[in-house]
RNA sequence: GGAGGGAUGGCAGAGUGGUUGAAUGCGGCGGUCUUGAAAACCGUUGAGGCUUCACGGUCUCCGGGGGUUCGAAUCCCUCUCCCUCCGCCA
């Protein structure tokens, strides 16, 4: 959430950017600062009378102590009607708190001044493009390939749990591994530091990094435990430090984890779902920033750099994103998509989402640190993925597949495979 | 799952209803001493809110939430987590 201060003294700003972002009323700022200001006069009430009554507390405990009795009786007396008073006043103060902290869910993050201004995906700016997009018409579609090679049973997955949950079977089973391995190598490699995660959280966490309120519908529930399956490794992995305070000279701190993600992908259809396309369960190598606020934005530049990289080791041609101010989501303030090229489809797919959260996440989940001059601030947070797996196997099969429909393995997965052509 | 014990500041650890936001020790920071350092000594050292141009004033926080009381770290209820024992178990 955005600091209700930042709110009062940048109305129009916070206005402009929900504009931006594709809300059409932004009455809620003006609502906010209105409730903001009711509570804080509350407050300043409720502290009186508190001065109040406990100055009086004081006094009969003094009173008590020199045993004088009756004195402190008739102090006991005069308490009655201010904690009346106060009860009510800390009704309303409550109240009020609830109602600012429900606004505050609302306002999303500013977009970064960098950030094209538009609506729609097709405003999305092309930022780069890497590499040959192959368009022969033998190339099949991955998951023909899958099944003449019985690498994906997508049957057998929805008959043990349901649809969106394949089986991966041999081979396949084995490049997931193998790219989850080389995911995790090359970032520890660059110094990331490898985590592995709880793959449930609780609600704290889910609301530290904005899954809730609002998006509750994309995770699956542990209803009875009060759980939810993670959506993605950045919510126990951003959550890691939450309610901190680090040392400026513990940043930045880099992390890397490989989950399991599960998505509910309530209202998908068609083309979208085909094969590995979009999954209810998938996995993910996932980057993970905690910085200082000078330093974010060139940290999501080398956190893109990075990812891109990645793409480029395989050897899968792709293209980079910045997304447009409507199409960048709730929390960013900036984002680039990766979408890597899906020959057998004629499509791009995105495998890799990377953004800047400023201090949005760390105010909810109140992550700060000491800067160079002692101050409490709150930290910022990045995070990307690097990479999903399922569109990545979906373009490496349609990429490296021949005609006699086997797959030459990239020359990076072959120590992790064990063989070149499978 | 059952029984019992616990949770206090960066750490250790006092405190069982009154001037305790919290003794003491360690650590951190500043200083004295010293050519420098160590030791010793002195001082200082939690977070958040409201208010103020500022100085300051004031409120809240002793795992979370609720209650009793004029007054709660201290009493009661509840939840979470940790430890010990029993049970179960990859």
């Amino acid at each position: 959430m955005l600091d209700i201060n930042f709110i009062r003294e940048n109305r129009e700003l916070v206005k402009q950017g929900m504009s931006a972002k594709g809300e059409k009323d932004h009455s809620i700022v003006d609502q906010v600062i209105e409730v903001d200001e009711e509570w804080r006069s509350v407050v300043t009430s409720i502290d009186r009378l508190r001065a109040e009554s406990n100055k009086k507390s004081k006094q009969i405990g003094e009173l008590m102590a020199r045993g004088e009795r009756e004195e402190a009786q008739a102090l006991i007396a005069e308490t009655g009607e201010s904690k009346d008073q106060l009860k009510k006043l800390e009704e309303s103060k409550e109240a009020l708190q609830a109602r600012r902290e429900s606004l505050l869910y609302q306002i999303p993050n500013i977009p970064d001044p960098s950030v094209p201004v538009g609506k729609t995906p097709e405003e999305n700016e092309v930022f780069k493009e890497w590499g040959e997009r192959l368009d022969e018409t033998w190339r099949k579609p991955h998951w023909e390939l899958a099944e003449q090679k019985g690498w994906i049973d997508f049957e057998r997955g929805a008959k043990v749990t349901g649809a969106g949950f394949p089986f991966y079977v041999g081979d396949m089973a084995r490049l997931q591994r193998a790219l989850i391995n080389f995911f995790i190598n090359e970032a520890v490699g660059e110094g990331y530091k490898e985590l592995q995660a709880p793959y449930f959280v609780n609600e704290d966490s889910a609301r530290g990094t904005g899954q809730i309120p609002d998006k509750e519908d994309m995770m699956y529930e542990i209803g009875r435990d009060g759980f939810f399956a993670i959506p993605t490794a950045e919510v126990p992995v951003t959550n890691f430090h939450r309610s901190e305070i680090l040392s400026h000279d513990e940043l930045p701190l880099y992390y890397v984890a490989y989950t399991p993600c599960w998505r509910r992908e309530a209202g998908s259809y068609g083309k979208d779902v085909r094969g590995l396309n979009r999954l209810h369960q998938f996995d993910k190598v996932e980057l993970v920033k905690i910085v200082t606020p000078e330093e974010s934005m060139n940290e999501l530049e080398t956190l893109r750099i990075y990812a891109e990289g990645l793409l480029e080791k395989l050897k899968l041609p792709y293209r980079t994103l910045l997304m447009c101010t409507g199409d960048m989501g709730f929390t960013q303030s900036k984002k680039y998509d990766l979408e890597v090229w899906s020959p057998g489809q004629q499509r791009w797919l995105e495998v890799s989402s990377c953004s800047n959260f400023g201090s949005y996440q760390a105010r909810r989940m109140q992550l700060r640190y000491r800067n160079d001059k002692e101050k409490i601030e709150m930290a910022h947070t990045l995070n990307g993925s690097g990479l999903a797996l399922p569109r990545i196997v979906a373009s490496i099969l349609e990429t490296y597949q021949n005609e006699q429909g086997d797959v030459v393995l990239p020359d990076v997965l072959v120590p992790f495979m064990g063989k070149e052509i499978i």
